[in-house]
DNA sequence: GTCTATATACCGATAGAC
DNA sequence: GTCTATCGGTATATAGAC
């Protein structure tokens, strides 16, 4: 039908127009990306931009929100094709550098809505946040039961894993510049996921049970 | 002496203006700020404030430069207080938080600079930032000497342990939204240096030798 | 649905009087 | 050193023709 073609490419429209408004927000900042910057890249002309969207409010949270479902979906994924809480607890900041490997602006569209406070986060975003935490929540109360790990404080567990690794991967773009200061080589592969493995190589061992 | 005066004076004001501009930039980033709003709350003329300082940009970098090296000097007076490995690898993020009490700005203008990609930070404050990166490598090096560490990447453990403290004292300022959402209590104290420690701790028992 | 042109507002930076 | 007034540039958002 036409009218679902129509319908489709609309929806088409406001997907590539959002996708760009994340890469635009997260390279400039909500004060510092323009309207018109994120419409040429889509593609699109800015009043058409206005014809799909809100505003620059909106836009902005709907590309924080798109992002954090997209997150939400691969950890679900990752964590159900996982066996075992140790495997579990690996595959939640794992989840998060593949889906930074795909698209390299998340990390830093993340770092910039945490450091705005949360401003344009709507509820729903929250929710989806909120359900992954739930996961790394599950994942170590599970591991707790079957004694393979000791008891921790799954708000700072979480955040110390998924918020070490998207700092990390904002970090990552200053390494050249710290070369020369520092006498050891500063995450030689630029890979996301080998620094999320030893991170969370460290962290395990210290929330698994000591066998004695 | 009079000159002296109007020296100490004018520094004066400098230093007021620089405060005020880490507060306005962590709230409301480089480009959301404005400089009517740092003049304002630094207490003195837009025109006033340019006969101090450059323009915007270098107003943001001295923000960022001046707390760099605030955190710099509070890490290695911490370092110099601990005796043995583990009290220093706990004082390194204590001292972060500790700085972060005193200002609690401080580690949104972080987490806003290194989102930025460091664009802003001059090479000054990058050699504190890597000062500071050295002293957890020593840490960790001496550590291991002795026995009481295994070997691990200085880089993914210092990000690990700072990074994640960064990222954490941005994000409790959205745990009240979280309440209802999650099963636990969300880092109830609001208490940075008791999150500190209950992450170091975790990191620790990973580091740490296992006495068999 | 698409684009041009523009209204409106704000902000960074400075000129110039005192 | 201090302040008022203002210039010039730019950005959001929309009106209106097609």
């Amino acid at each position: 039908m036409r009218a679902d073609r129509v319908t489709q490419r609309s929806t088409d429209v406001r997907a590539r127009i959002i996708e760009a408004a994340g890469e635009v927000f997260a390279e400039s900042g909500f004060g510092g990306a323009t309207v018109d910057e994120i419409a040429r890249r889509a593609g699109v002309n800015k009043a058409m931009l206005y014809y799909h969207v809100g505003d620059k409010a909106e836009l902005f949270a709907a590309a924080v929100t798109s992002n954090v479902q997209r997150i939400r979906a691969a950890v679900e994924t990752a964590v159900a094709r996982s066996r075992g809480p140790r495997a579990r607890l690996r595959a939640i900041p794992r989840a998060f550098a593949a889906a930074a490997g795909e698209r390299p602006y998340l990390p830093q569209l993340m770092l910039r809505e945490i450091a705005a406070g949360g401003a344009n986060l709507p509820g729903a975003a929250i929710a989806e946040i909120a359900g992954v935490m739930r996961l790394t929540a599950t994942t170590l109360a599970d591991g707790a039961r079957d004694g393979s790990f000791r008891r921790v404080n799954p708000f700072v567990t979480h955040l110390m894993l998924v918020g070490a690794l998207m700092f990390m991967a904002n970090a990552l773009r200053l390494k050249e510049r710290f070369a020369n200061l520092l006498p050891f080589p500063a995450g030689q592969p630029g890979d996301l996921e080998a620094l999320s493995d030893a991170m969370v190589a460290i962290a395990l061992d210290g929330i698994a049970v000591k066998k004695a």
